[in-house]
DNA sequence: TAAATAGTGTCTGTAAGACACTATTTT
DNA sequence: AAAATAGTGTCTTACAGACACTATTTA
């Protein structure tokens, strides 16, 4: 029995909620778009073997990434080469660029999540894998300060609003959304540092803050 | 590499948490105290292999049990033969007796979690998977309606509550909890029977609802 | 009638949700 | 001055949390 992890890892560029793919060289599915991910080596922990195919396969340093595990996907014949359990990691990333495909792919591309899940592009069960890990994001960015972990630093509070719009596929209102991140204890952290890039006026620049949990949790309602 | 299902069967008797333990038979850690679980098969579903192993072990049926993936665990020595990853279940089930041993177990019982999880009795990395799972409940307890999972129907509203109690290690109060119960729509279903099992005038009973959320939740605080 | 438990109503405080105007910049 | 975006205050409503008394049974 074969184990590998697989790689919901997301992020979000200009408005849109993005999914990291890759094409497959080799088989089975090649030249299909797929999850990235691979074998879990002989002596190797899961949460390293997670780290090291987000680096080999999409060039995505652990630095500034939140990486959780997700769930396992075990149906017996959901990979044709044989027996093969899949641990599933879920990565929020800042918008890191455009990926450099790794070694296993002739590709790699971030790709809009819901194209993604409406068509059947995706090889093996990773249209499941890829719905499950969508769902917990959307789950933790009420409960949790994970949305500052998509977005670069330093970000407006506008900037931000627009990180939970393209998750949630519908902006918070802009009011009650600054009321609710910079009175929750240490969401963000101000700087003294404001920019323009948004046009009009000058907009106060933030820091992620130590806090990882929202209490009470802002609901997508 | 192999693969393992572990759970985490855990319920409520006599205001008690109880998680359930195997004594193993067999090396390694021949005569202690584990969580129940073995091998998937070659052809086998990760959760027919669950459901499979609360009947072979603990002779509990899937019929009334609340199953759900917990997490998997896979550092590359936590089990002395070898890499064995594990991926581990979590079951809610009413208090369903005695349990009766199965074939890889010389005794099976109930413990109380607070005390498995302050001695160091488990074997394996049981003890964390046990803690993950515990959290796992208590979190849950908060937002869904599956406190009702782990009591027989029919059942009164201050026996749900003693659940609770069981779980958080602190009763909800009487008044509020009622109030939170009979009005979220679905949670709980009346019959039109009462007992008197409780001593005192008699309490309605009541079966569980068709709701899985509660919305909004019932927090611990 | 005393003891035991079941069942309910009120008040207060917190925070979400809806909503509109003022402030500061660039062109 | 017009256009663009940032930033904030008020009102209403929902609901959690604290709290005490009445109701119905058995012994």
């Amino acid at each position: 029995m074969h184990v590998t992890v697989d790689l919901v890892v997301l992020t979000v560029r200009v408005g849109e909620f993005l999914a990291l793919t890759i094409r497959r060289k080799l088989d089975p599915f090649a030249g299909r778009w797929a999850l990235p991910g691979g074998f879990v080596l002989e002596r190797e922990d899961l949460v390293d073997a997670a780290v090291r195919e987000l680096s080999e396969e999409a060039g995505i340093g652990s630095m500034r990434t939140h990486l959780e595990q997700l769930r396992s996907y075990g149906q017996p014949d959901r990979d044709p080469r044989g027996r093969v359990v899949s641990v599933a990691y879920l990565a929020l990333v800042p918008d890191p660029g455009e990926p450099t495909a790794g070694s296993d792919a002739d590709a790699a591309a971030w790709k809009p999540v819901d194209s993604l899940l409406r068509s059947r592009t995706l090889a093996f069960d990773h249209a499941a894998i890829l719905r499950d890990g969508v769902e917990r994001a959307r789950a933790k960015l009420e409960y949790t300060s994970l949305g500052a972990m998509l977005i670069p630093e330093p970000f407006t509070i506008n900037e931000l609003r627009a990180v939970y719009g393209a998750v949630w596929g519908r902006e918070p209102d802009a009011r009650n959304f600054h009321r609710k991140v910079s009175s929750a204890e240490g969401f963000v952290e101000p700087t003294d540092e404001t920019t323009t890039r948004g046009g009009g006026r000058p907009a106060r620049l933030y820091l992620r803050g130590p806090a990882r949990l929202l209490h009470p949790p802002m609901l997508r309602s």
